[in-house]
DNA sequence: ATTAGCTTGTGAATGATTTCACAAGCCGAC
DNA sequence: GTCGGCTTGTGAAATCATTCACAAGCTAAT
């Protein structure tokens, strides 16, 4: 296949997320033009991203929203459960082991791990900070292949080599460095500062002139 | 000025992080392409970043560190501290609001708001969580301009609406829902779900063929 | 069965961003 | 001072992403 902008997978997410609601709404069908105007997008945008991946509307009738849906959870591969680890229990890490959004999308926290004596034993919702030391362990037996990485900068690198080792094959990187994927390793990194920066850059540099 | 791709400015806040870290290690002076190589691009487009901006280096010599670090300061608007405030104190407001993170870069968390008596009067770190009704009325003490908005989805638009009266002119927002921006007010979404469900679509549609 | 009214799917055109490639310029050695 | 080795800054080219525009196709009404 053909290889696929990341802004489209993004959008994709969106879509999937007002098709849902769309459906809790009693809707049956949907025209690119409504999910278009629910994600800020145009009808041209939304017909295009789609047909990277097959047809899915029917013409003069739009698509239906409960077949839509279910296409894109194809997609991205949300048509089964992903077990995720979250390494790092500091305020990011225990805030994300209890953010409803994940499992709410399918991703299922099966641990949470860290160093610092003082923490391990700490309850997090219904999951308990297991010791850095069994993440080999577990991974090896729960093979999740996703880990959110939520540890200081410095712990960060040997971290992310430890979890490739051990089977992960996808990092979310919250600690603010630069980090060396290993092979077969895909890391995303995000970075609330720079979130920050970004509209701190618009403020300063007039976004009122953005037509 | 002309238009500023927004990957552009995320690639300069990557640029500064390095900057100070080489800072810290005692370099002077640094090269186009090593910058690159910490920041996973190329000297071309670090040159090009930099080029709209204005000329910092010295051909044949490269940047001077300090020179080029206070320059992308400027640039960003860094060059003084930026008063937020955090309405919502979930989770992830909780979090974000003792995040070290932030305060590293000038980022000054000035009060976190909820609407839940429980939560009322709460110490988060040196902060206090203040009722959801002093929310405009300290907005016009303090004057922030930037709101982290960490809040439910449902409760998400009417506090867009409230900040943006109360003279807020930019937000972060983590609720995972559309917003409309009042004029003059830019919305920035992050979205946690999202992230993850790209490295899902990575691992179901083979990264490895990145080549 | 034909027509009218929509909406999709998609090449082609446009626009944006990245990469290329090289002249211009700086420094240090001799 | 001039030569050699580097590195910047930047137009031009290439690549990537979005928007346009329209033929194809579906449904409902008559």
């Amino acid at each position: 296949m053909k290889h696929i902008a990341e802004s489209t997978v993004r959008r994709l997410s969106l879509y999937l997320r007002f098709l849902e609601e769309y459906a809790a709404q009693g809707h049956n069908t949907i025209s690119s033009g409504e999910l278009a105007a629910s994600g800020g997008t145009t009808s041209a945008q939304v017909r295009k991203d789609l047909s990277f991946f097959g047809s899915f509307g029917k013409r003069g009738m739009g698509y239906t929203v409960r077949d839509l849906s279910g296409a894109i959870r194809d997609i991205l591969g949300l048509d089964h459960a992903w077990n995720v680890v979250i390494v790092g229990a500091g305020k990011i890490g225990a805030a994300l082991a209890q953010y409803r959004g994940f499992s709410d999308r399918g991703f299922q926290v099966g641990g949470v791990y860290d160093a610092d004596p003082a923490k391990i034993g700490t309850r997090l919702g219904a999951l308990t900070v297991r010791p850095d030391a069994d993440l080999e362990k577990d991974i090896t037996r729960l093979q999740p292949r996703i880990a959110v990485l939520c540890v200081p900068p410095d712990a960060a690198q040997p971290l992310v080599d430890r979890c490739a080792k051990a089977g992960i094959r996808a990092i979310l990187n919250f600690a603010p460095v630069p980090l060396v994927a290993p092979n077969g390793v895909t890391i995303r990194d995000v970075n609330m500062a720079t979130e920050l920066e970004i509209l701190a850059f618009g403020l300063t540099n007039g976004t009122e002139g953005k037509k």
